[in-house]
DNA sequence: CCAGGAGTGGACTTGCTGGTCCATTTTTCG
DNA sequence: CGAAAAATGGACCAGCAAGTCCACTCCTGG
């Protein structure tokens, strides 16, 4: 029984070459719209249950799917389900930031990331996925720490050309280093983050990328 | 029976006025003992295990207790139990940050204070029992982000007093928002920190912090 | 059209873990 | 001393959630 909603991701999916699945078994069309459906419903059971609470019955019922299928597309069971969760909202992320890390090369564009970046933690609240998805298999499962240094690699290295297009631009010394500036501004992010999560405020996330921004500039006039 | 050991911390537990336990029960000298021991037992384990992997049965292995101690001393269960682990955490992250803290009114000072952090959670690796404690019963448990949010106001006032430090010893501009700065300060911490527990590379942690006290630094001579 | 494989459903098993309960020992204190 | 209270030991219970299994349906390709 096919309803108009699966076969709507069935069209969705079918202009994705041939995938396979994380046993090597291929996937049809149906079967991968089904493998996205569960990891995007895996997704948002665990945003709102956290990682603790969600069960599989969880994601069964939120995706209309059986436990059969779930260890059919993820044969080694929870772990790898939320992996590829992880990396599901690992993507999420990138998306989000990308078209403000795009072209920062005016302390206006700078000024609408952090801005934009602020607003969307302040929205989402204390509820981060990746975070607690990191923390809960990071040093058990080798493959989530490496969703997690991807996605903080490939954001460090937005930022860092971020701070070269001000250089490029004439706006930055060249003395400035890049690559330094880029590594501490995401760590005034997660900090900030961080802190949100634990407290609930968005205050030091604020106050953090406000500074970060503000010294990076003060680096222009000296 | 007795044996040497637990003597031993009941003859230090002995000078502590009269407590009670959480449920109000009065406490002798052995039992308060047992109780820390209890704390302290569970705080190891969970520095091993992590929160997830630790249970109750390991808790009463590692402090040779038995099940109805734990629910003696901690009636209302597991929560109860973490959140007595997150208290004694916090303390101990205070207690190691004191004699860095107490006289930050000089720029040598201030680099004293940036190494030891650093090295600190360098030696503590990935590990950071606090942090995992605070998203594990974050939104579930009100009593744990309290003891959260007390930390990082007491972390954080301490480290605007040392920049207040700096301004009375005609080092910095009263123009500088202490406040502010510290929190700032806090989310370099807590980002560098965040980033070490999901890379295991310290890196982030170094650069923000050798960064923050550069930035304040910078602000004295313009 | 039909055979084999992909996809699906859901009952069942299994292991663990938090939590309960009561018996027993030890300590306290009048 | 002796009774009451505190501390301790450990068997037992209950529920839950991950993972297994087999029967069944649907799709696809020759």
């Amino acid at each position: 029984m096919i309803d108009a909603e699966i076969q709507a991701e069935i069209d969705a999916e079918a202009a994705t070459p041939v995938l396979r699945s994380a046993s090597g078994t291929a996937l049809t069309a149906k079967g991968r719209a089904t493998r996205a459906r569960i990891v995007e419903g895996a997704a948002e059971v665990l945003r709102e249950s956290g990682v603790e609470l969600a069960t599989l019955d969880d994601v069964m019922a939120r995706t209309h799917t059986s436990k059969s299928q779930l260890f059919h597309y993820f044969p080694a069971g929870k772990d790898e389900l939320l992996l590829a969760v992880a990396g599901y909202e690992a993507d999420r992320v990138l998306e989000h930031q990308e078209p403000y890390l795009g072209c920062l090369d005016t302390w206006e564009a700078w000024e609408r990331w952090r801005d934009a970046t602020v607003e969307r933690y302040e929205e989402q609240g204390d509820r981060c996925p990746l975070g607690t998805l990191s923390l809960y298999l990071g040093r058990s499962t080798p493959g989530a720490r490496a969703v997690v240094v991807a996605l903080l690699r490939q954001w460090q290295a937005a930022l860092a050309d971020g701070v070269r297009a001000l250089q490029d631009a004439g706006r930055l010394p060249a003395s400035v280093d890049a690559d330094e500036r880029a590594a501490a501004l995401l760590a005034a992010i997660q900090g900030g983050v961080g802190i949100l999560l634990a407290t609930g405020e968005v205050y030091h996330l604020r106050v953090a990328l406000h500074q970060a921004v503000a010294d990076l500039r003060r680096l222009a006039t000296s």
